[in-house]
DNA sequence: CTGAAAGCGCTTACAG
DNA sequence: CTGAAAGCGCTTACAG
């Protein structure tokens, strides 16, 4: 390593302006309990200005024995635009408190890799991470700190819930369940799928057929194809998400089958491209109507070592369009 | 701060086991210089175990001098599938060689808040921040690392060209290009549409109409109706990406106009969904042949000082399926 | 109002 | 093979 990079110390930027390192902490810090003469704090901030100095994180958060760090652990490997949007406004929130969030996405064997925590003192893990995933859990729980759960395990089933109601309201009497082939979607899809169970127990219907939808237009027209074969229309379609309705929908088309007459559609998330299917899609949508500063809040009562607050209430409503 | 957490030290490991705190690094880091007994590595690992033990991650970088740890900055706020599926593959090889990948979304206010460098300190910047974007540039130089730039100005434009010539060689001599509202999305909307103007000026055509597409389908219905008293068909519609495609060939459905036919659609980006619009979305799919150990090595270069490396070759191909 | 000094938890030459 | 000691860059009581 040759080209090491020379790093600007807080002691460089004392010398250049000939004033104690305290001194410059006191400054840069803005700490209320210091009172520095007009002059000085100019002087200060000028020099660190002129040497481009950057404080270096790991030193001041092992001396203050804190970092205003969230780290977001989402088990899966592509972003969802509704675990996106929640995130961006958290952020947001968070920064207002000086703290600062960032994510991790995917997971990786425990055992062959480093941990990030090799690299990364978070003082608070924002988890997406299902209870029921153990390695998951173990590698969120191998940060060491507080963890604050996103998920409660009620709203995870009761999508399927609401999702087969509203299609026993509009006179389906017999409810099929879509899933993903993704396996990094099969906790949480098998989660939805109880919920239509439930559905279906409560008004003695018979249980939900489950078809799995593949991800291309052939295998979803093959996987439709052998759902109708079984399981002859009309029945109305309670989808894990929006991406398997949408898929769903094209294999229907495919097969010549009128959508909502016939088999009618239901999805969730209401992402961008919901309203844009042919017809577009009815849909689940969570609204996190908790406020975002009283998220954050609770987050960062949680960094300090306060057991993990409340999971944030969601409440799901559905979005009516043409599919259902 | 009452119920402050007790951090467990290597000093508490060390003691418990009746060795010395250097004797704990070296087994527990695996040193390769030191030659440790059997007995003492194995009463090492049991105490560590037993104490459930983490290294302090920032004392550990303070003394090392280096944290092996890239930070991806999205400037997006919302993460496409195409990103999200280079950047998984980019963090299993950097974690083969002892690095954690995470990434921080959205640009945010560089004045108002607090940087994330005062709680993290990355090796390395992965950067898909544009070049004219001075805001999210001063923000992640602010990190003070050398920045490895994930996407090359050349291929931004060589979308819009390979659409626009794709199109031309179909039969086409009137272009449009359909760009998307989001502000993040500008810039490299308009770096697209440069390509796409190019292919204009090569075959003589008349210069692009640009159409810009909401996302609400009664929106898309508006501005594709506008276009259409405009420019009526045939012609052949360039789009930003995949989104947008599928959103304006609803509305070309809405408006009754018959796709291929009468105009056809290309997007980029080839998302899961890209097969599943009616008609499915002949698109631009960008396939980063570069290996990704290779990749994983160069920005570890980076990381070590090295000027950053060479912007990954991307090489573009067109997905040919109904739409165009 | 300012400075000298301690110490956060770790790694790593160095001495034995 | 193991341990005592230095020092990474910062913050923060404490003394003046």
């Amino acid at each position: 390593m040759e080209n090491e990079h020379h790093r600007i110390t807080s002691a460089e930027v004392a010398r250049a302006c000939g004033v104690s390192r305290a001194t410059v902490s006191y400054v840069l810090n803005n700490d209320p309990r210091q009172h520095i003469s007009p002059e000085t704090r100019e002087k200060v901030l000028e020099a660190a200005r002129l040497l481009n100095y950057q404080p270096f994180a790991p030193a001041r958060v092992l001396r203050s024995g804190y970092s205003q760090l969230a780290l977001a652990v989402l088990p899966f490997e592509q972003v969802d635009p509704l675990i996106a949007g929640t995130l961006k406004r958290l952020q947001d929130a968070l920064s207002e408190q000086g703290y600062s969030l960032i994510w991790h996405v995917g997971l990786h064997d425990l055992a062959s890799q480093v941990h990030p925590s090799a690299n990364l003192a978070p003082a608070v893990i924002v988890s997406y991470v299902d209870e029921d995933n153990p390695e998951a859990n173990a590698f969120i729980r191998q940060f060491n700190v507080p963890i604050f759960p996103m998920i409660s395990p009620k709203a995870r089933e009761a999508v399927g819930e609401i999702q087969g109601g509203y299609l026993y309201e509009r006179g389906f009497r017999r409810l099929v369940f879509a899933s993903p082939e993704r396996d990094d979607l099969q906790s949480l899809s098998e989660a939805r799928l109880e919920g239509v169970r439930r559905v279906c127990a409560a008004r003695k219907l018979a249980p939900p057929q489950v078809a799995v939808i593949p991800g291309t237009r052939e295998g979803a027209r093959e996987a439709v194809a052998a759902l109708l074969a079984q399981a002859p229309p009309p029945f109305g379609l309670c989808c894990y998400n929006d991406e398997v309705a949408i898929a769903a929908m094209a294999a229907l088309a495919d097969a010549g089958v009128p959508v909502p007459t016939a088999v009618s559609v239901i999805g969730c998330d209401d992402i961008p491209l919901a309203q844009f299917s042919i017809p577009s899609l009815t849909t689940v949508t969570f609204s996190n109507s908790y406020p975002m500063d009283q998220l954050a809040e609770n987050i960062i009562a949680a960094s300090q070592g306060e057991p993990a607050g409340e999971v944030p209430p969601t409440s799901l409503s559905i979005v009516v369009r043409a599919s259902a």
